[in-house]
DNA sequence: CCTTACATTGGAATGGTTCTCATTTGTTAT
DNA sequence: ATAACAAATGAGAACCATTCCAATGTAAGG
């Protein structure tokens, strides 16, 4: 379960974005910062079968999705076929391993540097007012790595 | 319907990457190399319904699926729904219209740098052994900065 | 030309996501 | 506190992009 600090923030982040406060729109936003596991609606679902065992498929969808759409939360794909979820707290953005799907947040100092040249860029040569971007790198995770036997500098 | 050169262009494309090459093959490659409009299946099923009027959905999902595996097309989601697929002959990247869902291409001089660079420090914070990328721009177009009468700079 | 491994076809199945609508609930104003 | 209204919830149905399957067709090498 989420902590009492927790439960405070999203609170008042739920309210910052004049979000009507609903129990599972803040359980479901507790989880999200809690857990950075970029899970899937059942996933969530399934996490808090013990809070919220009647909550319907709909209505996890329907807060994703507003929360998506106040830039809370993004979407990731890692190609299983169902869609991710990632609270936003702080930019970073994904690696992705193309065999297990395996999702993990990077960042490294200069990061934002680099976002906001390519924002401008875009902007510059596409005409595009920028509202934001995503970056995602693929390849093997190191424990698929192993399973496979792959070496990496041969 | 496609160039003289873009069909011995692709021909080769088939052979070297060592796909059997079959007509189904031939013309939906054809067909996106000479179209950057980053087509569905059913753009494309519609585009070639002279040339191929008996082609099955599944012939075109498996084509794609091929072509994606061999790193010449790039699949892309624009939020309606559905996959949009991507020949990728020369390295771009793209901003996406969140409000009508136009794709365009988008390149820079250093552009190719920034792609190193990010792969390379990828790989040493997460572990990964590298494959690929995906950068995706975010905003509005053009035309529908006008059609919701949105001003640049103000 | 024969062979065979692989590709295509079309229809059915799948499954993630959205839709519908009756009911409940949060918020604001009185 | 209470009332009134808009918004959110949840169960199930509907949707639809994509995959699966078995039968048929075909490209490519010998
Ligand atoms: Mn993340
Ligand atoms: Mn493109
Ligand atoms: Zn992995
Ligand atoms: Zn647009």
């Amino acid at each position: 379960m989420a902590s009492n600090a927790v439960m405070e923030e999203t609170l008042q982040v739920l309210k910052d974005h004049k979000l009507r406060v609903t129990p599972q729109r803040h359980i479901i936003l507790a989880y999200l910062v809690s857990h950075h596991n970029h899970p899937t609606v059942e996933t969530i679902r399934d996490a808090l079968s013990k809070e919220l065992p009647n909550i319907g498929a709909s209505t996890i969808y329907n807060t994703l999705n507003t929360f998506v759409d106040h830039h809370l939360v993004v979407e990731l794909q890692n190609g299983d076929g169902s869609t991710h979820y990632d609270y936003f707290g702080s930019p970073h953005y994904h690696a992705i391993c193309t065999n297990c799907g395996r999702i993990v947040d990077v960042t490294y100092p200069g990061f934002s540097e680099t976002e906001k040249s390519l924002e401008e860029k875009t902007a510059e040569i596409s005409g595009y007012m920028i509202s934001g971007n995503h970056m995602e790198v693929y390849g093997l995770c190191p424990e698929c790595q192993i399973k496979l036997g792959i070496k990496k500098n041969d």
